[in-house]
DNA sequence: ATAGGTTTTGTCAAGCTTTTGTACAT
DNA sequence: ATGTACAAAAGCTTGACAAAACCTAT
């Protein structure tokens, strides 16, 4: 259930920030930590903000504070002044964990003006996602927890996108191979690609290498990128990869991509970091 | 699928939306929840609106929230996208005459989101400037009103700026002449033209044209705009401004760019509308 | 979990440096190596700062000297990145000098991740802003170099400044009088006020004295600040400051606020360093 | 290091009120 | 259909309590 403006009232509320009722009402009395607005019958009702602010606090308790010093950490506007990116970051987990549309939303937004797009992507975004990866391996978060993240970060991409197949600078074809469906470094990629003006074509994930290869010979690009994940996605395309890379000038990205199948393709090898090896594909 | 345009009465419609009629009544009288046409005979008659809402009311109260809370969520309008670009306008005024920040920020996110770059630009922000500047000069805004909205505003646009001197795109050089301090449309002339691969050097408020001349000898452009929106602070560099005409493509911009002005120096007019003129410039 | 802002009490505290609660009272005791501020009713509260001094200390105890030395040792400041300042410097007046967009949004980045809003702006952007100023009255740098840094600058700060205006600290009301075009380290001033919990109302460059008078009576802020770089500036407008000086509490600040001005209006001085002046404000 | 006193904080209980689904009488 | 009643569930406030953590002084 994501965090909607709806008011809840303090038993729900316990029960999804999993802190007993007697004890909301405690850190309300002692230490103001919540103020939540009361029904005409005198009933606290609580919102998504509410639960943002419990989830600071119990994460400060976490961290070995008294409590009195967690609620005073918990209500400051930004608890991380000192490091942006290390706050940012564990704030889009937390975001995640607790399935919270508007937080994840503003950490972006923040992190957007703050750094640009290129260091957000870099710093944040891909660590984050890699990192939400790694905790679903090890059980620590589900599957629908990736699938929230990706499709609202996936949305604020496409909408970075827009347009970004306009101008006159050099264009890039970009596509995951069959069975691939990570695409969001893949538009990480291209979009800071386009920060340094090229045209994106993007053809996205779970593309036939054939539809690949026809587009390339429709448009002529200057590039021709196909990021995967896993090596196999590549590795069962040899030939149809060999006939592209003999169309197009072509690279390959993403974990998936083998230096050695690189070197077989003639193609370009970018490394893993899709991020930073848009900006060395621009900077020459 | 039945439930059309037919009209129910509260037996079926309790079947059908799984509510008992007794409660359907007491939410009805409670929270006027539904507020059915009767029949001549006094029977409720319900459509299948009341249906649908019927069932936020059941999804909200499954979400936790309290029977108030949810008919207050359920009888809310949905977010219709009509008239989106009016009522940004509106927001964006009543915004700035209350000084809400988080509010006018909101407004330019989701302008931003929902209609790209350009028309945002075109439709909301440069509008809403020249109301602000109307209704001050009427007096029925503050200076302060305007003071707050264009730093505000400046910040969005100069962080949507970033980087935009990179890449291979031809160049452009913009400036306001001396005494000319409205920069913001010339900032989103620029923008515009980046979104088009254009390269940016941005030089801003107050320039002497001196220094637009040196930087264009520096840098050749392969655009340079002055922009102004009092005729007067164009009127008093001619022969600056022939000398800049003759070292690099010229163009004058903004309400202070008089045609007559422009066939002197030989200088491509960009009207008033300098949104609309990036797009023009870039399509060439 | 990084060790952030907040305050531990000593049994957290002396788990995570490793030293006994008895043996850190009786160094604090014997010399004075901590002095951590008490809860209301006396418990030690440790902070970050605290930890890496008894880092130093027992450092220090395992090269073999006395504690009463290496107490000593631990309190004195090390040596800090100095350099790293330096070189942030010196590299934006180098990416500054040759419009190097690019460089000089990477400094900022990598100067907000390692030190700090309040740092970079007192040691690095505040500096070098005043530097660029001095080599373009030496003839060393155009005044387009200094418009080019400014608007990059502003851009950065201004989305720094985000949302500024919420929550529930003191309103400070912030602007330049009229003919005052340097709003940047009013900006700054801001940020860093900020970042203690305060709201910010910000008028900016260039505005009348008249319309602060109506914006203070409106808001009634708990400081009201007009900063400007010659004193001319506000000189001018001895009369109208008069007024403001009894409406609202009053502070100057920048090179042009004259400390005897300061004292014929009853105004706060603020001094020319604003950042430091902010710190300075809101540790009341 | 121990002893004896203090502060902090999570939890619980008693007594009363509000909310809300359902039932009943007209 | 309407209006009233009712009872279970959930909430509110005040107050108290005890374990854990902490303080000073010896």
């Amino acid at each position: 259930v994501p965090g909607d403006g709806g008011a809840v009232r303090i038993g729900e509320f316990a029960r999804r920030v999993g802190v007993s009722a007697e004890l909301l009402r405690a850190w309300e009395r002692r230490y103001g930590l919540l103020q939540p607005i009361r029904s005409a019958g005198g009933f606290r009702l609580y919102t998504a903000e509410d639960a943002r602010r419990v989830g600071r606090m119990r994460a400060a308790l976490e961290a070995g504070m008294s409590a009195a010093e967690a609620a005073r950490a918990a209500c400051e506007p930004q608890p991380g002044a000192e490091n942006l990116l290390a706050g940012g970051r564990d704030r889009m987990l937390t975001a995640i964990t607790a399935y919270d549309e508007s937080e994840l939303h503003a950490v972006l937004d923040e992190g957007l003006a703050a750094f640009g797009l290129e260091t957000l992507l870099r710093e944040l975004l891909m660590p984050v996602l890699q990192e939400v990866g790694r905790r679903w391996a090890e059980g620590l978060l589900e599957i629908s927890h990736e699938h929230f993240a990706s499709n609202l970060i996936r949305g604020r991409l496409l909408s970075l996108a827009r347009l970004w197949g306009r101008g006159a600078g050099p264009l890039a074809l970009l596509a995951c191979p069959p069975g691939e469906e990570h695409d969001l470094s893949l538009i990480a990629f291209g979009l800071v690609l386009r920060s340094h003006g090229w045209r994106i074509l993007f053809l996205g994930a779970d593309t036939p290498i054939e539809t690949v290869l026809q587009t390339s010979r429709a448009t002529s690009p200057a590039l021709t990128v196909i990021a995967a994940f896993r090596p196999e996605r590549l590795d069962e395309h040899v030939p149809a990869l060999l006939e592209l890379a003999e169309t197009t000038p072509l690279a390959l990205g993403g974990p998936g991509a083998r230096p050695e199948l690189c070197a077989e393709l003639g193609a370009r090898g970018l490394g893993a970091d899709l991020v930073s090896a848009a900006a060395e594909v621009a900077g020459r």
